[in-house]
DNA sequence: ACAACTCAACCACAGTTGTAGTAGCTTCAA
DNA sequence: TTGAAGCTACTACAACTGTGGTTGAGTTGT
């Protein structure tokens, strides 16, 4: 359960929050290296993108290493996501499955993905019953022991 | 096929773009009124979304009753979709799978809604070798005889 | 101990968004 | 033909966003 912190992400913010996310923690500077260099803003666009995020409630710094402040994330990626989701979902009219339609007509999701998805779920379900289980976040593919401390929050 | 305009469309934008979608056409007034009471905005607000939409290419006047313009919607509710399901994948990683892992994890879609599209899905996928068959974009429910002229960009 | 670096803090600024007021045409009913 | 009502075309403006410069304090190798 575990209520999350509601925030709004601008693009950047969330281009940012993802560095963030991937790195775990990290002072400004590796945020900004961790961004794709194509779109990769100036150390002080960065800089202030997390000061606002830090505003927000969304990073905060946790300690400092030599002058500079290393910051990590308080909202999680799946929170932020669910956001986008929802709001996403009420331009849908709140329907996922027009939202799948679209997916599929586009060909952005396939027949394939859909069978897989479900035989997957239908599978967590059944063993559901017996013990909690953690769908995971990212990585699908990669069924590794568990990616860092993945706790209910997230 | 057809190239759909690309514009990038605000929350009250999309808000309002809704609003001509589900009108077909009409005048500012008709416009605002069809916006949900709670969230509605002035008709000056309305007014200046729809010049904003207008500049943007996203509506255009089609003609003028007493002395109001009448306006319709250039860009379709499809192609608006698309872009933010475009966006939306962008931040999940372009992956559509993880995307709808989270729609599944968080309830808003079940495997019974998985199991229907499938069969949907797999019968359409079959009666497409034969004959151009329009996936319809909203209202699944209803088949009525098309929801006036949806052209082919539609 | 100091020069060379690196950061942190601020500041600036233009473009975008949300929100709406005002002034002045148009129309329509009397 | 006139006045009320409805519209259009402008204008305003604060908050939010994207972007990055400047300045000065902290850290470090030599």
């Amino acid at each position: 359960m575990a209520r999350d912190k509601q925030v709004r992400l601008t693009r950047l913010e969330l281009e940012v929050m993802g560095a963030v996310w991937a790195l775990g923690s990290g002072s400004v500077r590796e945020i900004q290296e961790q961004l794709p260099e194509h779109k990769r803003p100036a150390y002080t666009t960065v800089q202030t993108i997390i000061y606002r995020l830090e505003e927000k409630g969304a990073v905060r710094r946790v300690k400092k290493i030599g002058n500079a402040h290393i910051f990590e994330a308080v909202v999680t990626r799946k929170a932020a996501h669910n956001r986008l989701i929802d709001e996403l979902l009420h331009v849908f009219g709140g329907s996922p499955r027009s939202l799948m339609a679209q997916l599929v007509e586009t060909g952005q999701l396939t027949l394939q993905d859909i069978r897989e998805l479900e035989s997957t779920l239908s599978d967590l379900a059944t063993r559901e019953s017996a013990g909690k289980t953690q769908v995971s976040d990212e990585q699908p593919r990669r069924a590794n022991k568990k990616t860092r401390q993945s706790r209910n929050t997230e």
